[in-house]
DNA sequence: AATACAGCCTGGACGC
DNA sequence: TGCGTCCAGGCTGTAT
């Protein structure tokens, strides 16, 4: 599932592909919901003739800045996947959503479980606004995480989930900061001390880096895994704790358990990252 | 404010 | 092999 680390990989793909200068003769909107609110006439007739700027990302938004001020912004949701292919190869029956490019290119929205959503506007803060800072930004400071942590009462998974506190993690990379910096994910964020809130922020930094230099998480070999360019990502082989319950914990060697926390999967330690301080 | 839960989806894993 | 059942989860909307 594409959290920050995947939605990255994803537009430095398209980057690398020469994604930027090229120009958008006709969409197909083949799933009406994946452009809600907008109609599929509506949507094809707005990006029409828009030409592709450069790409950015906050959370897990791709940010695609096109010509004459419009923005699209595309989220992948669970199993969403661009691909940039030639004419030639065709389309596939879950492209929910195909842009003709004018050098005879297709740029097509893949996503299996149909979650995924593109928003043509000339307004992208009215999405955007409503996220926290993006957890890789180079401005975003341990104090000021820690602050705004201590400023909630909940449990800390529920919270890092929360895309209005901070923007770009999801399961996997907050099941695995968690477990980097010794801390259960049950714990009440306001009683994290400043040790602990230092230790999380920069284990949930290093685990998007190191997700990212691995070119993101790539769970399973089916029809919903996460693909960029073609490729797989290599970030499975990294991963401490997530999808490890059962197995023993590489730390102490303790069993690792899973419980369900804010609607979600949780993998932990109960040895490594014990609910009581000691 | 925080929580819970349904709903959106469908491939894949699993049990029989 | 095939069938049924459950699970995965990002996010929104609604209810408590």
């Amino acid at each position: 599932m594409p959290e920050l680390p995947e939605v990255q990989t994803a537009i430095d793909d398209l980057t690398e592909a020469g994604l930027p200068g090229s120009r958008i003769q006709s969409a197909d909107v083949r799933r009406p919901a994946t452009v809600r609110p907008l109609s599929p006439e509506a949507f094809a007739g707005q990006v029409r003739g828009l030409r592709f700027g450069p790409i950015r990302r906050h959370g897990k938004f791709i940010i695609f800045t096109m010509s004459h001020d419009f923005t699209i912004l595309a989220h992948l949701r669970m199993t969403g996947q661009f691909e940039l292919s030639p004419l030639s190869e065709g389309t596939d029956p879950h492209d929910r959503l195909v842009f003709f490019l004018e050098d005879d290119r297709l740029l097509r929205f893949h996503d299996t479980r149909t979650f995924g959503r593109l928003i043509c506007t000339r307004n992208p803060g009215e999405v955007l606004d409503r996220l926290g800072p993006d957890a890789l930004d180079p401005d975003l400071t341990a104090s000021f995480f820690i602050r705004k942590m201590r400023s909630r009462h909940r449990q800390i998974k529920a919270l890092l989930l929360d895309q209005g506190f901070i923007a770009g993690l999801g399961n996997i990379y907050c099941d695995e900061g968690l477990f980097a910096a010794r801390i259960n994910p049950l714990r009440r964020s306001d009683t994290l001390d400043e040790d602990e809130g230092v230790r999380l922020f920069e284990a949930l930094r290093t685990a998007l880096r190191t997700g990212l230099a691995n070119r993101g998480t790539s769970l399973g070999n089916g029809e919903t895994n996460y693909i960029s360019g073609g490729r797989r990502g290599e970030n499975l082989r990294a991963l401490q704790i997530y999808g490890r319950d059962g197995e023993n914990c590489n730390r102490c060697g303790g069993r690792i358990e899973k419980i369900y926390i804010a609607q979600r999967g949780t993998h932990y330690c109960p040895r490594c990252q014990p609910l009581q301080r000691k």
